[in-house]
DNA sequence: TAGGCCATCTGGTCCT
DNA sequence: AGGACCAGATGGCCTA
């Protein structure tokens, strides 16, 4: 098969530059008989180095692709463990790998602090340096308004208007780019106060039963709450008492607690990180 | 149709 | 010498 790859390859790619070449050869090799025989050995060798280079390009490319392969692999692994997992809606690579980080980010906040963090601060910082389709997927996860958590323009201030919907199944999230059609994985379905917001299993996010695919219980459910309880009215919560008052139409300011954990995580991160960084 | 994303090929570089 | 890794080029597909 590679022989006739490596035929096929040279004559389409150096079939008459192959042919030239042969007839000046041929011309050349009309002398001497000892020469002739030079000739044909070094035609011979030529050729033979040719097919080598040329078996080593297809097998170096056969390798390449096997490691993009592997690539693609580690990467379809990863999505599925970041938030706002579809099938048939994937995050580009780019977007994976920001919002992996910005996960690693948040999870590592709340190792660091052992507290839950601020619903704000939660959603800024997975949401931070992603494409706006992708916050609308995300907030299409989070079934939350798109509006709400966007960086405005340089991305320090940010207006927050989040909504919960106390209706049940998708909606049409923000600017309306999320096709709420698609079955997107909703962030609560393992369990969790907000588990009735998202009581809609979707055919791409079986039950945390089925074997393989379970999300990693750090949703945004799982991370506020990681067993069953009662449902919560959500206004009434920490969060929704900032939530109100933004809905109210009051900006919304980041209180001193956040200020002061996101330097104590900076600070917890960088211990967590010295024995895994050169000196 | 332009732009984004992706797969593939390719040559260069570094390492074993 | 050969393999791994990388980045640039290219063309296909999809979507706004």
């Amino acid at each position: 098969h590679l022989c006739y790859v490596i035929n096929f390859t040279r004559s389409c790619v150096y079939g008459t530059t192959d042919e030239n070449r042969g007839a000046a050869e041929e011309v050349e090799e009309e002398g001497e008989a000892s020469n002739l025989r030079r000739g044909t050995h070094r035609k011979n060798a030529n050729q033979g180095r040719l097919d080598r280079v040329r078996l080593r390009r297809i097998e170096a490319n056969a390798r390449e692709r096997n490691r993009m392969h592997g690539l693609n692999n580690a990467l379809d692994s990863l999505r599925k463990v970041v938030p706002c997992y579809s099938k048939t809606q994937k995050l580009s690579k780019i977007e994976t790998l920001r919002l992996a980080k910005n996960y690693i980010c948040v999870l590592s906040e709340i190792l660091s602090s052992g507290k839950r963090p601020d619903l704000l601060t939660f959603v800024q910082t997975l949401c931070k340096g992603l494409s706006q389709p992708t916050t609308n997927l995300v907030a299409g996860c989070l079934q939350l308004n798109t509006r709400s958590f966007v960086s405005d323009s340089g991305g320090e201030s940010f207006s927050l208007y989040p909504t919960y919907h106390h209706h049940r199944g998708p909606e049409v999230v923000g600017s309306g780019s999320v096709d709420s059609t698609r079955p997107l994985r909703p962030f609560g379905s393992l369990c969790g106060p907000y588990g009735p917001l998202y009581d809609t299993p979707s055919p791409d996010c079986p039950s945390p039963l089925d074997a393989g695919t379970i999300s990693p219980p750090m949703s945004f459910n799982g991370i506020f709450a990681l067993k069953n309880e009662e449902p919560v009215d959500y206004r009434s919560c920490h969060y929704s008492l900032r939530y109100c008052s933004v809905n109210q139409g009051s900006p919304v300011d980041l209180d001193p607690y956040d200020i002061h954990l996101r330097g104590q995580f900076y600070q917890v991160q960088e211990e967590l990180n010295k024995p895994f960084h050169n000196q």
